[in-house]
RNA sequence: GGGCGGGUGGCCUAGUCUGGAUAUGGCGGCAGCCUCCUAAGCUGCAGGCCGGGGGUUCGAAUCCCCCCCCGCCCGCCA
């Protein structure tokens, strides 16, 4: 157990033991209030009626029997709270040895039980990613890195969308348009080569019929399993994929596995669902379409019906991602899915579907609102988009401008390291540090924001550290903590032993703005007590040292369950 | 029409699950701080009927009901 949940176990403990003498049967909360105000606080209301005593009484009977001991430094009443004060200088010699000795394991939790399985980003491959998605990535990927910290033993998931009209589309485009024909790419990666072909050929299938009917024409040519098609949408999947790939790399985002939905057809497995779901009560056929009714699964109105053939006998999307849930229930104990807001009816009726096939459970989903640009929403197929890819440009460009100012004595490619940090950690920073649900705008001047809440600012505090720290040579690491005990010290210490705390609800909540949250108060204390408190040539230079190099580890294990670098210097 | 999610100072946001003591921070604004460990920083000031109305409670941003605004969904598409 972590050391601050150490301490509370402690208090609630003798609390217990203390409201059992007073005839008081049941739960206790207790709460974390205002660090000036106290530490942790029992409001005793919630024992009046059951007690028959006023708050304030109850409070001061509690006070007067639980005397400070080794890990209580006082305990006091305060209009009907009872508020306590841990002993700050055995929590600081406590939480600052916990991060000297496990480094890297500093608010790491004990390993965890059971496989978990994270499908997502999983964005159709017909062009580049752009902001409005990149969410889900961000999200995604936050989330591994968090679950890892927490003990889980997670894999990451894209499931690529090689089926359907889109890609045949994009296909048929690259198959029969010319380079001239389309507006020359803003860059050489394949993603954005290829998306003014797809971007083209939607607008020639709208306005010209015979374009339509030919792409309608290999389409079933491919639905029929037609194998120089099929080997031709495959080829230019996977062109596309490739600069997907490349762009999330660029953002530290690496998946696992990549599982093709075609596999599914192939393997029979979506047959097989076709065949299972056909032979259950809720199947109905309507002019040769199989669907099941979901009136008895609370999915009602015109929602009800959810077709898992077309009238032709083929599967459909919904049937495949059947298949693949299947499939992904016997390769895992749990399954996380992060999906745009939009899938949300779908994932109901999927839900539904797996419990027909006999699976009692669902996968739990992490639902993201889209990012919108201020004129609206975004759309790959009408060209109003920002892309990822050039955001994360600018955004280096800006930090390297940046550090060149700040620090001329470095060379040119140690700055484009940093500046490459700094940019790719402004980006992921500003896209988690918001509530998932919360409908986003993207404005270039807050995505690139570099201050206040923002990555760098962490990334500074981190720098910081390794700046004081990099300045002696060697120090004492079994110095005395006791003597750290200025209010600065003291809150900077509070803040680094909520770290494992954080980390564990940010994983069990899936909040993972928790994370940025967390950093920026982590931060902005090191930089209070930074401006405030020397440690070099200070009298309690080696203990400050502990607490500074403590601190350092805890920051830099939030940027990286982030995706986020720590600079060493910047 | 139905379902789901959001609404917190000028702008953005934490807290809502698990109701408690003066609602968290940031941006922007104003006023200060670099002979001292990197000023991407620090300090101070101004700015809030937590969308509106009812209810539950000793106590509501938080729970319940109604309403308003915004987003998303309601294809034999993917």
């Amino acid at each position: 157990m972590d050391v601050l949940g150490h301490f509370e176990k402690h208090v609630r403990e003798r609390l217990s033991k203390e409201l059992v003498l007073l005839g008081y049967e049941g739960d206790l909360i207790m709460e974390r209030p205002d660090h000036e105000m106290a530490d942790f606080a029992l409001p005793c209301f919630q024992f009046a009626k059951q007690l028959r005593k006023a708050p304030q009484v109850i409070a001061k009977e509690l006070c007067s029997e639980l005397t400070p001991d080794e890990l209580i430094s006082k305990v006091w009443e305060d209009r009907g709270y009872l508020n306590f004060r841990v002993n700050e200088t055995m929590l600081g010699m406590m939480v600052v040895r916990d991060a000297l000795d496990r480094h890297e394991d500093f608010g790491r939790g004990d390993a965890r039980q059971g496989r978990v399985l994270l499908e997502h980003t999983s964005v159709n491959p017909t062009g580049p990613i752009h902001v409005g998605r990149a969410r889900n990535p961000l999200i995604g990927d936050t989330l591994a890195r968090c679950l890892r910290m927490c003990g889980h033993d997670v894999s990451t998931e894209y499931y690529v969308n090689d089926v359907g009209k889109q890609v045949v589309l994009l296909t048929w485009a690259l198959a029969h348009l010319k380079e001239s024909d389309v507006p020359v790419a803003d860059r050489q990666k394949d993603d954005h080569r290829l998306v003014g072909y797809y971007q083209v050929a939607n607008r020639m299938m709208e306005s010209t019929p015979e374009v339509a009917a030919d792409i309608a024409h290999m389409t079933q040519r491919f639905e029929a399993g037609d194998p120089e098609v099929i080997s031709q949408v495959r080829k230019t999947v996977d062109m596309m994929l490739e600069g997907i790939r490349q762009s999330l790399s660029d953002i530290n985002v690496t998946l696992d596995r990549y599982t093709y939905e075609s596999q599914y057809i192939l393997d029979g497995s979506a047959r097989k669902v076709v065949d299972d779901l056909k032979a259950s009560s809720y199947a109905e056929v309507d002019d040769g379409g199989y669907f099941l009714n979901l009136e008895e699964f609370g999915v009602h109105g015109r929602d009800t019906r959810f077709f898992f053939t077309r009238k032709d006998g083929t599967t459909l999307y919904t049937t495949r991602d059947l298949a693949y849930h299947m499939d992904k229930f016997g390769r895992a104990d749990q399954l996380i899915n992060i999906l745009g807001e939009d899938q949300k009816l779908g994932q109901k009726q999927l839900a539904s579907a797996l419990k027909i096939l006999g699976k009692d459970e669902a996968p739990e989903c992490v639902f993201y609102s889209f990012v919108s640009l201020p004129e609206g929403r975004m759309s790959t197929r009408k060209g109003v988009v920002v892309y990822l890819d050039d955001l994360l440009d600018e955004a280096i460009e800006r930090a390297f401008a940046e550090v060149c100012t700040r620090r001329p004595d470095l060379d040119d490619e140690h700055k484009r390291q940093i500046a490459r940090e700094i940019g790719v950690g402004a980006v992921r920073y500003n896209i988690i540090r918001v509530q998932a649900e919360k409908q986003l705008i993207f404005k270039w001047e807050e995505a690139l924001n570099f201050e206040g809440n923002s990555a760098p600012f962490v990334q500074y505090a981190h720098a910081r550290c390794c700046s004081i720290l990099r300045k002696t040579a060697d120090y004492n690491r079994e110095a005395d903590l006791s003597v750290l005990s200025d209010p600065y010290e003291r809150k900077l210490i509070w803040i680094l032993a909520q770290f494992p705390e954080v980390v564990r609800q940010a994983g069990d909540k899936r909040r993972i703005n928790m994370l940025p949250t967390y950093g920026h108060e982590l931060a902005s204390a090191l930089n209070q007590f930074y401006g405030t408190v020397p440690v070099l040539r200070s009298e309690h230079q080696d203990a400050r040292l502990c607490l500074v190099e403590a601190v350092r580890w805890a920051l830099r294990n939030t940027l990286m369950t982030m995706g986020i670098a720590a600079p060493e210097e910047m």
